[in-house]
DNA sequence: ACGCGTTTGTGAAGGAATGCACAAAGTCAC
DNA sequence: GTGACTTTGTGCATTCCTTCACAAACGCGT
């Protein structure tokens, strides 16, 4: 009853997650005219160890070659036929300020297997403006666009006080998956993905450390500030 | 010899990349004018189940009072002050491209505990441009940026052909820290974190999850595209 | 045909993170 | 003070992820 490749279900999360790194890195490869690579090369090209890159590929199938290793288009080819880049996703980006223009012009997009068919936004003074060659659409574009067009992924830029509110609307138009630039936390019905890029929690992370290698150095804290020790 | 809280070391990565949510939480809390919160009603605001909350918490330490919970301001401080945000900390965003404007042109930064203190750019022409209030500045300046402003973290923002380059620059001069933005794997020496944002590959793991959510509807994949199948 | 060197795919071990469930510790009303 | 009630902090079981290590599988040279 399954169709091609095994008996596998369930990709762990995990896996899923580096599949994209795996994918880019396949793509340089083939830029450069290599036509085979080994688990050894691929893993250093992708920044992990080779035993998890293979453990991960092993979940996709068996499409190495011993004492030889992959072929690289068709790794690539079935990487990308499992996180389904086969076909074109619609996406619409919600919110055309500063971050939104940038990610209207960004060209990222369409070579990854994703086309930005539509730009929304509130406020009636961006309406009707052009941005990278899409015109900017009310709100109420939303259920006609899943509808004539597929959409399938929605892209929030707004401020994080509105955010719910277009999460809301995209969720009632028929969009299940969502990415939330805004830093707040969205609440959505089952079914329903979201994923979160959010740059305060990556330079928060960071602080951590370097805090943390700060005070390893030799570094004390005074006040909440760190002060260099007189050393060496 | 070790400081103030009691015998704690090391704190899971997992843990540390949730502090972050709790201080928005806590912050959004506090605006309320809300005091005082139970771990249920943070571990809501902050989208995880409450044991897991408080096991977190626990690292840091015996920050709640039984029978009652946490006092918002308290916790948002001892949060805050594990993560190194009791201080400001310098940040250099460089590559000012359509990103590197939406970056610098963000408020987010300042009210987190960041400040950028300089733009970088390669490009001549935009060389001595001013972009939200800070002139652009030549590459060359990065050393002199750490040692006079103790700059500590690297935002690279430049194409992902030059990332490395300016990679290897902000080690040089002395960056311990760097939140990249292109898309490709960074090589840096021992002692320095590196930390990528990437959408693209957030968009192909929605991908992978909308695809699932499709063929489990009973749509199938014709010639690599998704097929509704004709159905009630 | 056959053995040698190489590299995959995977069981099994180890480690990290999550979820459960409850004793301990506190508040508050009276 | 005392007892009822609430909520934390944590030991334990479980699940998930990573790492190790090696037998099985393949190409190639002879
Ligand atoms: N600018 C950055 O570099 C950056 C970085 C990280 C995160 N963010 C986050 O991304 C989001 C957008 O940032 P920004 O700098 O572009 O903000 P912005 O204020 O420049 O733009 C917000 C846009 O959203 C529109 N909008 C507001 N409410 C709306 C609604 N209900 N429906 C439709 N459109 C609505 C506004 O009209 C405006 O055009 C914010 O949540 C911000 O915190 C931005
Ligand atoms: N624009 C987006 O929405 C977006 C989204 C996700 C990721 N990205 C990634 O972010 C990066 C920047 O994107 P962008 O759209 O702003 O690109 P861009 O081409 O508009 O800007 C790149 C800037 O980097 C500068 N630069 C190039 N080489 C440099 C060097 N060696 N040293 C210093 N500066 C240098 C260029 O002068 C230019 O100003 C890219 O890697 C892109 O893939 C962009």
């Amino acid at each position: 009853m399954s169709a091609d490749p095994s008996s596998r279900r369930g990709i762990p999360d995990a896996t899923v997650a580096r599949l994209p790194e795996y994918l880019r890195a396949l793509t340089g490869f083939a830029e450069r005219g290599i036509t085979s690579v080994s688990s050894e090369e691929l893993a250093a090209a992708a920044g992990v160890r080779s035993a998890k890159l293979r453990k991960d590929l092993s979940h996709l199938g068996s499409y190495g070659v011993r004492g030889v290793g992959y072929e690289v288009d068709h790794l690539a080819y079935q990487i990308s036929r499992e996180l389904g880049l086969t076909q074109d996703w619609p996406v619409a980006i919600v919110g055309m300020g500063n971050l939104g223009h940038a990610l209207a012009a960004y060209s990222g997009f369409a070579t990854r297997g994703f086309r930005v068919v539509a730009l929304l936004d509130q406020d009636c003074d961006l309406i009707g403006q052009e941005i990278a060659g899409l015109p900017v659409r009310p709100m109420s574009a939303l259920a006609d666009l899943v509808a004539a067009r597929g959409l399938a992924i929605g892209v929030i830029a707004t401020p994080a006080a509105s955010a719910q509110d277009v999460c809301d609307a995209l969720v009632d138009a028929g969009v299940r998956s969502i990415l939330n630039f805004a830093p707040c936390v969205l609440a959505v019905p089952d079914g329903v993905d979201v994923r979160k890029v959010d740059l305060s929690t990556e330079l928060q992370i960071l602080a951590f450390h370097e805090q943390r290698k700060a005070l390893a150095r030799g570094s004390v804290l005074v006040d909440g500030s760190l002060r260099r020790v007189a050393s060496e």
